[in-house]
DNA sequence: ATTTTAGTATGAATCTAATTCATAATTTAC
DNA sequence: GTAAATTATGAATTAGATTCATACTAAAAT
C-alpha cells in the first residue's frame, strides 16, 4: 500500500470544494488526472473512498477517515516547508560560535544580546572547548561561526573581516619598561607575563612575537578575568599584552603604561569564518554588522 | 517546494542506518536512485541536508530538523495505512443498522451486545427514524445494514436471509375468535388491533392481509412495548398480530390464544441487507451468524 | 418520462519523473 | 600513497502521471 501526500491533498481538496470538478482548479490538475489518481488511491487502499454512483462524488465512511488523517498530516508538512523557507532565508536557524580569541568575549556578549533581540528564532550559543580545531568544527557543522585571527583560503569557508586591532603591551607605570617607546621580544626574558588561561600558541604575544624569535618569558601566570589582569599588572605583579580595544574600554587603567610591540607595532585582524553556503543568511549578516558597530563603540576612548 | 513522504522515508532511512549504502536495502532502491532523489530533495528544500564531503553522509543541522518532522509525520501515515488494512478486512469499521421491523429490537439487542464483544473496534449503533426509505439510506452510506422483510434485486445491495417467521394472531382465551382454527382478514372489521407505533404499511398484518383485501379494523391502538401489548390482549382490550418468535420467547402468555392468519398461514422472511462490497467484512459475517444463533435460541419454546 | 446538463470515468497517446547501468569522483582507513 | 568504501553523475531505460478526446451516468430540467 503506497499513499503519498499528493493523494491526501487531492482527497482533501475534493471534500472541501465539494466536487472533483471544483477541486481541479485548486489542485492545478485536469479532471482526468484527478480521476486517474482517485482510481490509484482506491486500488492502493483497497476501499472505496467515495460512495459510488453519486454525482458530485460524496465521501464514504472510509473516505471521512482519510480526511481526518489528512487534516492531521498535511499541516505538519506545511510547517516543515515553512520552516525550511525560514531556514534558507535566515529567518531562523542555529548560530553556534567558536572563538579562538579569549578576549573576544568582551565584545561578543553584547553582540549576541543584540542579535537575540533581532532574531528571536535563531538558536544562539557559544561553544567552548574547541578553540584550536575550530575551522574543522565549522566544516563538521558542530559550530556555525568561528572568530579567528588566522584566515585560510578554503573553498567552503568564508572569512569576513571584522576589524583591526593592535596587541598592546601593558605594565605598571613604575615598571622598568614603562620608560621605553616600545618593547621587543627580548624584553620579555626576565618578565612574568599574565595571560588568559589558554595555550600560549593562541596568544598574539607568543604566536606573533615570542615563538617566532624563540624567546620564553621568565614566568607565565594565567588569569581568567580581564579586570583582574589589569589589577595585577597595575600592582606590578607582572606585565601583559592585550588588544588595544580591551584597554580602551576598561576602567581603572590610569596606573598602567601602554607600549606598542616592536618599533613598527603589531596589528592583527579578526575574522568571522562561516560556511560559504551560510554566508547569505540574514542572521549571519546581522551578526557581522552588529559586531562592527559594537566594536566601534567599544574601541572609542571614553 | 514539493516534498513527499517518500523523501522523508529516504532521509530517515539514511539517518537510521548510518549511510546511503545501508539505507538502499531497507528502501529497496539502488544507491544511484537514492543519490538522485537526495539531489532532488536538496533542490526542493534549497538547503543542504547533509554535510558535504563526508563519507558516509552525515546530516547537517537542517537535516536533523527534517528527521524531527519525519518522525512526527511518518508514524501518522503508518497509522492511517494500518487503519485501512483493518477497515478493508473488517477488523474495524462502522455498523449502523436500520430496522424496518419494530419487533426486531427483541433479538437485535442481544445480537449487538454479543457483536460488541467480538468486535470492540466496530462502531455499532441502531439508527432510528429512517425505517421506510432504509434501502436508500443504505446506498447513501447513512447506514450499513438494514433489517428488512422485502428483498429487492439490486446490483449493489445484497439481502442475506436471516430466518422465517409467522405473523401470528393473538387474543384473550375468552375472546370470540379464540374458538376458530384460524382468522381471516374479514374477522378484523370489528376488532380493536393493538400494534407497535409505526405506520400500518410496515406491519405484517396490514401489508400482507388487510391492505390487499381493503379491510380496516374497527380501531387501532399503538403500544411501544411488547409485554404491554401482551398484557392488554390478555385483558381483552384488543387483539394483535406478532411474529411467532416474539410469542415463543415472551413470558405471561398462558392466557392468550394463538391462531394462524388465513387457513394456510402467512410466513415471512427477514433479511439483512448490506452493500455488496461490505458483505465480505468480518463483522458483517459475524453479525449474520450471531443473528441466526440468537434467533434459534429465542424461537425455541421454553 | 424524456431530455439536458453537469460531473465523472476511461483508453490511448504523450509527457514527466524515477530508476538503472556503467562509471567517475571522493573520502576514509590502513 | 594505495585500496576499499562510499557517493555522484550522465545517458538510457522504464515506470508513472497527465492530457486529450470521448464515453458514461446521475441529477436536474422540461
Amino acid at each position: 500500500m503506497n499513499i503519498e501526500l499528493k493523494h491526501l491533498r487531492i482527497i482533501l481538496a475534493i471534500h472541501e470544494s465539494g466536487s472533483v470538478q471544483k477541486a481541479t482548479e485548486q489542485l492545478n490538475m485536469t479532471q482526468s488526472a484527478v480521476s486517474h489518481q482517485l482510481r490509484y488511491i482506491k486500488d492502493q487502499l483497497g476501499v472505496d473512498i467515495f460512495i459510488p454512483e453519486t454525482r458530485p462524488l460524496k465521501l464514504s465512511a472510509e473516505g471521512l477517515e482519510l480526511i481526518d488523517s489528512a487534516r492531521r498530516i498535511l499541516p505538519e508538512v506545511e510547517k516543515l516547508k515553512s520552516r525550511f523557507i525560514d531556514l534558507k532565508s535566515g529567518q531562523t536557524g542555529r548560530l553556534f560560535i567558536a572563538i579562538e580569541c579569549h578576549a573576544c568575549f568582551e565584545w561578543l556578549f553584547p553582540v549576541l544580546n543584540l542579535l537575540r533581540e533581532h532574531h528571536s528564532n535563531v538558536d544562539i550559543d557559544i561553544k567552548p572547548g574547541l578553540a584550536f580545531n575550530a575551522i574543522e568544527a565549522l566544516k563538521n557543522e558542530e559550530v556555525d561561526l568561528v572568530i579567528s585571527a588566522d584566515p585560510e583560503n578554503l573553498p567552503d569557508v568564508r572569512f569576513h573581516e571584522l576589524f583591526t586591532y593592535a596587541p598592546t603591551f601593558i605594565s605598571a607605570k613604575d615598571h622598568a619598561l614603562a620608560e621605553r617607546p616600545y618593547v621587543n621580544a627580548g624584553d620579555f626574558t626576565d618578565q612574568t607575563v599574565i595571560t588568559y588561561p589558554v595555550p600560549v600558541e593562541r596568544l598574539d604575544l607568543f604566536s606573533q612575537l615570542l615563538i617566532p624569535q624563540g624567546i620564553e618569558p621568565k614566568a607565565i601566570r594565567q588569569i581568567e578575568l580581564t579586570s583582574v589582569i589589569l589589577l595585577l599588572v597595575g600592582a606590578n605583579k607582572g606585565v601583559s599584552v592585550l588588544p588595544d580595544w580591551v584597554l580602551q574600554s576598561a576602567r581603572d587603567t590610569e596606573m598602567l603604561a601602554r607600549k606598542k610591540l616592536t618599533k613598527s607595532g603589531i596589528t592583527r585582524k579578526l575574522y568571522a569564518a562561516v560556511r560559504t553556503r551560510d554566508s547569505e543568511k540574514l542572521y549571519i549578516e546581522t551578526f557581522l554588522s552588529l559586531s562592527k558597530d559594537v566594536f566601534f563603540r567599544l574601541a572609542r576612548p571614553r
